[in-house]
DNA sequence: TCAGTTAAATAGCCTGTGCTATATTTTTTA
DNA sequence: TAAAAAATATAGCACAGGCTATTTAACTGA
């Protein structure tokens, strides 16, 4: 029982929005970061966020630019950076994705410490619908 | 049962890892699609990767230039592209990877069109460890 | 308090990946 | 076979996300 192959207009589409989740992944991260640097230490300093990136402070300080422009963050210059609460319900949201997805490679047989690795780029790429279908699994 | 929360320099090397992965992808889906083009029409138009790609045919022709700067295909003005061996053996390796993700992730529950269309994104992340893994559940 | 240290911001560069507009080459067809 | 059409290449722009080097601000301690 063949597939039909998908049309070339199809393809385009799903490349189209693989670039679309691609251009927000960083911004995911960054907010789950910030969140987690609050929780554990009660600020979310820019050379923190820098070194659990692995980036350099000034990429650090563009990326947090990005996400005050898109409102998902605050900062006044040479203090913390807070989350809005767009940023804080999204760093919610992209935790409890990670976790489920962790959870899922592991399920079937991945490793935990590649499951880890591997989550970091999957998880942005997993699509509420999917996300819920690894939930059923799972439960 | 909690797990030790990852080092900073852990989460760093984490998120390095994951951008590597990135930087590659794109070459990934375009020799796919050229060795999938080849396969159906003999050869592979600059016109037809780019309608395939969902992207400007300029852009196609320059991520071309990236893919004979790796090694990965060949081309001559107002011609064809080719894979080279190293971009034919890539190509085969991403179309398994492909099949294995959509087959995981519809064998948890995923409906195919959604299954389809994560992996799209997703694929490029699953470590050959993660792909055994999948395999081994499916099998 | 003020001098030294640390943290953050800024300037300026590179590469990748999009785009549009415009040449150029190839192919088609009248 | 020459003109029109189609395909490809090239030029040039924008933005994201890296980097290093440097400036500016904030903190700390003698």
């Amino acid at each position: 029982m063949m597939q039909d192959s998908p049309s070339p207009t199809e393809m385009a589409d799903r490349f189209t929005h693989a670039r679309e989740v691609q251009s927000k992944a960083l911004l995911e991260d960054y907010v789950e970061m910030i969140g987690d640097l609050i929780a554990e230490l009660g600020e979310a300093r820019v050379a923190d966020i820098a070194a659990r990136m692995g980036v350099a402070q000034p990429t650090a300080t563009k990326a947090i630019s990005r996400l005050k422009r898109e409102g998902l963050a605050t900062s006044r210059p040479y203090r913390g950076v807070f989350l809005t609460e767009a940023g804080a319900a999204l760093a919610d949201k992209v935790r409890a994705r990670h976790r489920t997805v962790v959870a899922l490679l592991m399920a079937v047989g991945v490793p935990a410490e590649v499951a880890e690795q591997d989550a970091e780029g999957i998880e942005h790429h997993v699509s509420d619908q999917a996300l819920a279908a690894f939930e059923k699994f799972l439960g």
